[in-house]
DNA sequence: TATGCACCTTCCCGTCATGGGAAGGTCAAG
DNA sequence: CTTGACCTTCCCATGACGGGAAGGTGCATA
């Protein structure tokens, strides 16, 4: 297979896939004419980084998701680690965003919204989080 | 006021400062040994930047909350929309976050974690979303 | 056979908002 | 006069790609 037709088959653009052969996340044959050509295993490789970078795994846990998967003598609880350091991570950020969203609610509701320029949104911008 | 005192008055790093001059956020004098001479104006601004940041508004949009907390011409409306369209940036992050917190949680919750090799998370990554 | 066009390659720069660190000038204290 | 804490500019690095140029390849068609 070359390179389009992978990308097609594994949902990531052809430049995203020549970027994780650079890092050496894949190793992709080599045609007479030098186009890549992809085995099935490395489609499926591909595939799999796909759902996990959609997950929000870092390419480096990225890494170590494929070392994992592809050792046949792993023990799951490393999996479960590093996939649960991953989920506190979410969360961190959840929480961060919610509070984000929370002060800014509260300015936004409390501003006008019409062609004065009385703002609480600017005050409280300028005033500090008091 | 000399860019350290500054960094700690208005929470910044002095290299986050320079920055911000770099960009135009910023137009600090200079005294005559080249050193950048901070006025309460600029201190005042950098605080507004600092706050607007944490809020997670953009470089951009604190550029354009700069100009409307100057533009004493402003309409409100204009601020508000500002901020409801980074409102709603947030809550599309939260969703997304949301999306793969839930995924990643029932991937987490099936694996056993122990010291075999079978592994839910890794059979997720590889079959997909089904 | 020529030609066109879609595909492939590498290479380099840009993103966003900084952080790190080198090389060198300045200032105040001892 | 030296020390050490400041300050300056400059360049490189991050993460995870995207854009686009310059040039080679493969295949169908006129």
């Amino acid at each position: 297979m070359n390179i389009s037709e992978v990308a097609q088959a594994a949902g990531l653009p052809a430049k995203t896939i020549r970027y994780y052969e650079e890092i050496g996340l894949i190793r992709p044959l080599r045609g007479a004419n030098g186009y890549r050509r992809f085995r099935d295993s490395d489609v499926h490789k591909l595939a799999f980084l796909a759902r996990a970078r959609s997950l929000g795994f870092s390419i480096e846990d990225c890494r170590r998701l494929i070392e994992l998967y592809e050792d046949r003598g792993r023990a799951s609880a490393d999996v479960k680690a590093l996939a649960e350091s991953h989920l506190a991570q979410i969360d961190a950020k959840i929480a961060e965003l919610r509070a984000m969203r929370h002060t800014l609610a509260d300015l936004v509701a409390a501003c006008a919204g019409d062609a004065r320029p009385d703002c609480p949104i600017l005050r409280g911008l300028a005033a500090g989080p008091a």
